[in-house]
DNA sequence: CATGAATGAGACTTCATTCAT
DNA sequence: TATGAATGAAGTCTCATTCAT
């Protein structure tokens, strides 16, 4: 196949990918119709047949993207050092990108789980991504500012704990604003604990 | 209707919202056909229509029952005093109790949201929730053992976002005994840091 | 079994079908359940089977009834004489009879149709009735009353459709005042034609 | 949507109602399951969906249909001219009409009466028919035809229920010879009781 | 390649009938 | 006898998938 061709299927798939990727996040894996996808593309269903063979490979395919994507939240989360971490605007940076990309909801990882290898490719992502963080809290901790007594990677665990149950929080109907004051507020004592502490 | 048929009837909605809890939580609404919950409790599907007129109906009740099991581990919480808290031994208390009574998806709240009064007494329950515990916090306050400085409100809700985080984190694979840990260090570094900075 | 037993059996059998009857007419045989039978009754469903093997048995039953409660519209039909036919006081008494025991839909001659024997009762009845109303006209015509030259019998099966044509626009919304006004006129000629030629 | 496509839908939707017509007049709207529909047109039950969203939707499509149809045979009816009415072949042409619109039984009307519109569209079609009778009739009387002492609106009504109750007594088994031959007396009788007494 | 009509498995729900109490 | 809970066949409707155009 020429490459050009090659590359067009490319693109629309990962068009495909896009619109999947919202409506499954708005409204489930199962409340999605294949129309549905078609029709927020402005396609035909059959057209969407060209490029995966069946429903559950589009979800595949999202999920892969889904991981993709939320890669660059953890680049900013690390990119950030840890000093803007205790504040709001970085609450708010990290939720616009979360947002960019809307959580998944349980019933895509169960389907999803069908699929071995793919569930051992998330294991291992976020493992990597933990431990890129925890790696980061021990640089610090090498330098002192963080002492010695502190376990790094439970700290970071919780810290990501903290991060996604807030943000789950808010679709159940927490306010921002007591999210983010939440946020900043226990950042604040963690970090304090381990950062001012000397 | 005599008494006798009555309590009957209430005992088998119970059973029934019982087991389709389970599958809910398990496989998710739409993943749970009306066949499945009947199989569990050994029935023909057309026994369950005698009590409940749709499965929509079923899912009211569940929430609902899912609501007043849950009040269970808030009690639990703000029982326990601040000073277990900190511990394994109380996250995996709670952790059964949670697991007892297992997390529905969000398949489940996208459908309940129809039904406005439901809705509303679930936001209701939560804020109440929330400000016994934050009275609680401002026990201690008011006791001098956590400092005057702390504002309650955000740390209240930064401690259930992260348990809820940890314990979601589990569905995803992390394993227990990191996450307890996680849990016993960020709870240690937040309670030392409002009771024991003395 | 003691002769009182058969009554008592006799006597719900045609509080049954009363009930029956009034329902099918008004919603059709399918459109009607066992229990909206039942709950008519004020009894249970299952008081029903010990009377009726089936809904159908009902539905035969039911039938028989009709057409023996029919007679009676035959009877003062037959009774009247000729010379009140023609008056509006006429029309409503037959109506006041019809409207007591009302039509039932075809469904239920549709259904009834399976049973060979109860369609042979039904055709030979009407033959009878209308051979009645053709023997009252015959002897008029041979008291002079009426000339010659009719012929009675299909004057007899007109006048009878025009009866149930009449009825059966009342139910599509035709005014009662019209149609009586209608089967007058329409007698007058009819009768004119045929007594007062002389 | 391209004028082709525009114009298969419509003509989708004439075949179903046309399929549909047969088969509610001769087993009723609730005898008539979906799939017979579909295996009548030799198609599948999902195709029918396409056209309509429901069974119901088929019903009013059906109503409407047949209230078209129906015309045919009022206009047959007007266009006959007085003179031949009390003929055996009018007779027979009208019921070759109606037999090729069988009537529809009171279960659909029964549904379709939750359409309050359709209902007031029934009633103000049969009413202008029937004043178009009564019209012509007036002319006839104009021409001194009809003499004046009748009255036009009865007679319509009556010729048109007498027609309508010799068709419907045909369905309960009576002979078709016997009901023209009824037409035809009794017509004679009316018009000439009107028309030949000069 | 794209379209959308058609297919048919499968879900929810109804209701005549049975049967233990 | 009477009750009503339970059964399961059957009906309506949905939607992933196929395929002729």
């Amino acid at each position: 196949m020429p490459k050009v061709v090659l590359e067009y299927k490319e693109e629309a798939k990962r068009r495909i990918v896009k619109h999947a990727m919202k409506l499954f996040s708005e409204r489930g894996y199962y409340q999605t119709r294949m129309i549905d996808i078609a029709n927020s593309m402005g396609v035909s269903k059959g057209a969407i047949y060209q490029y995966f063979s069946s429903k559950y490979e589009i979800l595949i395919a999202v999920l892969e993207a889904h991981t993709t994507l939320r890669e660059q939240e953890v680049r900013s989360f690390l990119d950030s050092g840890l000093s803007s971490l205790a504040t709001g605007e970085f609450f708010d940076r990290m939720l616009a990108i979360r947002m960019s990309t809307p959580p998944l909801g349980p019933d895509i990882f169960r389907e999803a789980a069908r699929n071995k290898s793919l569930m051992e490719w998330f294991r291992i992502n976020s493992e990597k991504w933990l431990q890129e963080f925890v790696d980061l809290l021990n640089e610090q901790k090498k330098d002192g500012v963080i002492r010695s007594g502190v376990d790094t990677e439970p700290l970071a665990r919780g810290i990501l704990a903290l991060r996604d149950g807030l943000y789950s929080s808010l679709s159940l109907g927490t306010d921002i604003a007591k999210a983010r004051t939440a946020w900043v507020e226990i950042m604040r004592i963690l970090l304090k604990e381990n950062l001012d502490e000397a």
